[in-house]
DNA sequence: GCAATGAACGAACGGTCGTGCTATTTATCG
DNA sequence: CGATAAATAGCACGACCGTTCGTTCATTGC
């Protein structure tokens, strides 16, 4: 993932045009989709040729892992980086949490999240494409894993707790909330996924606070 | 959704054909989306002109609301029916979520949930496609809901539960899973979200079961 | 048996797509 | 300042798209 293609230690102009043209890029894609996204239309919105849009990449498979990339690098400073500022474990699974709704729920992408489109978009259409964006979707759900179980050494969680198992729930609240709020316009999605997200995590901490912890048993409101 | 036009009490020719179109359109569109479904390319597929594949709907958008019609009706007859031969209540909320998950671990449609891959697709692009999908998810959520207050009534789930918050968290596990096997080829998501959903509905259940329901707490193995 | 109707076909249209070529501009450096 | 090379523009090509048109074929009703 170069920076800055340099000559002599200074940034070429290419390098700076081919950064303009992705980041008009990815919230074009995040709304169009990946194929949907064309040279000739993205041109027009920059004001620039086609052909010189498509020199700087040299084919469209091109444009689209270069896009790829420069998501997962928002991606990653939009929520992963500001999450390593919490502290060491659960602080810090519940800001990676929280960060994920939160860059869906602020647009960071036009049409929400990246990478749920790219992924519903190409995980049928085998190639170098679907793969960069599972590689980049690995690492992420790396990210997410690591932190539970670094939540599980630093004795937040209980160390008996299936951490994989736990991660994927916590993914599947923020795909759901997503989902909701791109189809339906329902930003109350986002207060259910942290909603889901904190008990879950309460009901797996080692010392759960408040009522949504673990819960004596106590007859039903309303028997059969 | 009229299942077949009839003259004089009898089934019309196009109405087969158009039958074996939307047969074939589903599946594609699964994969390579409805805006990727060419019209020259199914007609390839199924052997026939281009031309009168198209007569057969008049317009390429006509074609796409059929395949989602058709994809809903799928959809209600492989996973809402079966589901309602459970037991009212508890027993046939699972069913309704257990199917959604077999549905898409079958695959039923060749690209996983359709209504995952065409909700992300076109959530970004207002129309009458967009409109329709929209409409079937949420008879879809109200289904789940729907379930989820009947369990209620009939005593299986604490009265006290949010519904809503519920039918969503459950939604989001299939919703998690078709996503890691699409992209990744997990299939050990599934196991994952049944028993997320599993441990979700013990957890709201007015009789928990076996040792999953709540737990008395325990120091952690490992402390910091 | 014949006319009428609807289904399917084949060819072609205008448009857009990605892509290659060649020229022209622009920045950089001896 | 002028040489040099990178960056961008202009243009055209071939492929494919959805769509239209006129025709052919099979079926149906009188």
């Amino acid at each position: 993932m170069e920076l800055a293609r340099k000559v002599d230690g200074r940034v070429q102009r290419g390098e700076r045009t081919r950064r303009q043209i992705l980041d008009a890029a990815v919230h074009i894609a995040s709304v169009e989709g990946l194929e949907g996204l064309s040279i000739g239309g993205l041109a027009q919105k920059l004001s620039m040729s086609k052909s010189g849009l498509f020199a700087a990449f040299g084919s469209k498979q091109e444009l689209q892992l270069a896009t790829v990339d420069h998501a997962a690098q928002i991606f990653v400073e939009q929520i992963v980086r500001p999450a390593m500022a919490a502290p060491r474990g659960l602080p810090r699974l519940w800001a990676l949490c929280d960060a994920k709704l939160e860059y869906t729920q602020k647009e960071v992408f036009r049409g929400g999240c990246f990478f749920a489109a790219a992924s519903a978009e190409f995980d049928g259409r085998p190639g170098p494409v679907r793969e960069r964006i599972a590689a980049h979707m690995k690492r992420w759900l790396e990210a997410i894993l690591g932190a539970v179980e670094r939540a599980q050494r630093e004795g937040h969680l209980r160390a008996d707790v299936d951490a994989a198992q736990l991660a994927f729930e916590l993914d599947s609240y923020a795909m759901g909330a997503n989902w909701a709020y791109q189809l339906f316009g329902d930003a109350g999605a986002f207060d259910r996924a942290r909603k889901a997200t904190k008990a879950r995590l309460d009901g797996a901490a080692v010392r759960p606070s408040g009522r949504s912890g673990p819960r004596r048993r106590k007859p039903a409101a309303s028997s059969n």
